[in-house]
DNA sequence: ACAATATCCTGCGAGC
DNA sequence: TGCTCGCAGGATATTG
């Protein structure tokens, strides 16, 4: 599932493939068009992103942004199964099969629902599961001031965002600090995977209330939680899910992945067996014996 | 004003 | 073998 690490290798994948191109969007298909939710209307949005010439492709937080022409923006967040892929596909009957070696042949890669047409004859891709990926159309400037926007929090890894200003963040919440973490509105680009990961390294449990956190305990999980991150861009993030890269390919943050998806199996630290938790509606994994208090 | 719950989706694995 | 059932989850909408 797309979080920081993988949107960010998704964003440079796209940059690597785009930048020298100026490419300009020339159609639109999709076979799930509820995944267009601005405009709600198909031809409105096949019809307004036409022609358009991307300029700048960014992220801010999960979401993936693309600058078009004219002051338009693209907006497309993955959710859970979505991912973006670069390269050139042929109609089979109902399906579109990726063309030669463009797209690594996987199971994952095989559910597109959405493909944008560019000039230079190749495609941007989207492969999506369960369908819940949001794709929509703004206006930049409009974009850029709605509130959707404008709630969310501050970027992790960018240079400013100092340990005073992450527990500033923090210190507006005062539920568990996993929830917390996973909040969008207080920092953006950590979800489930990473949550759990940064908080096995910090030594926090999970569910540990913001107020009751110490200062030490803090600042751990400040450093973990951008160690992780920063840890998990240079390994093209997690694909024990359905995330790949723009070329199909998978990262590698298996690698270094300590608790999510290892219940039952022994802490990497310790020994104990890892357990799993409900906390809200989503599963938090963690070591019961380094993660105690 | 806040928190808990339902909603969207479909492949997969468990159980019979 | 083949069926049903429950589970997974980010963000938003709805209910308590």
């Amino acid at each position: 599932m797309p979080e920081l690490p993988e949107v960010e290798t998704t964003v440079r994948g796209l940059n690597r493939a785009l930048n020298s191109l100026s490419a300009r969007f020339i159609d639109v298909w999709a076979d799930w068009k509820k995944t267009i939710k601005k405009p709600r209307n198909f031809k409105s949005f096949k019809a307004g992103i036409k022609k358009k010439k991307i300029e700048k492709i960014w992220r801010r937080g999960k979401n993936i942004i693309f600058e078009l022409s004219d002051n338009y923006s693209l907006l497309i967040h993955q959710k859970l199964t979505g991912h973006l892929l670069y390269g050139y596909w042929v109609r089979r009957g109902n399906n579109w099969q990726p063309s030669g070696n463009d797209i690594l042949a996987d199971r994952v890669n095989n559910y597109i629902h959405l493909l944008f047409f560019l000039d230079n004859g190749k495609m941007i891709a989207l492969s999506d599961l369960r369908k819940f990926a949001n794709v929509e159309l703004w206006k930049t400037e409009e974009l850029l001031a709605s509130s959707g926007f404008n709630n969310l929090g501050p970027e992790i890894l960018e240079k400013s965002f100092t340990f005073e200003k992450f527990k500033e963040a923090l210190s507006k919440k005062k539920g568990k600090i996993k929830e917390v973490l996973m909040n969008q509105s207080v920092i953006v680009g950590v979800g489930n995977i990473y949550s759990d990961e940064a908080l096995w390294r910090a030594q926090v449990n999970p569910f540990k209330k913001i107020p009751d956190l110490t200062n030490r305990e803090l600042e751990k999980i400040y450093d973990s939680l951008r160690d992780v991150l920063q840890k998990s861009i240079e390994l093209h993030g997690e694909s024990f899910s359905d995330y790949r890269d723009t070329n199909g390919e998978k990262g590698g943050f298996d690698k270094i992945r300590m608790v999510y998806r290892r219940k039952g199996e022994k802490c990497q630290c310790c020994g104990t067996i890892i357990k799993r938790k409900k906390i809200g509606s989503r599963s938090c994994h963690f070591c019961p014996a380094c993660q105690k208090i």
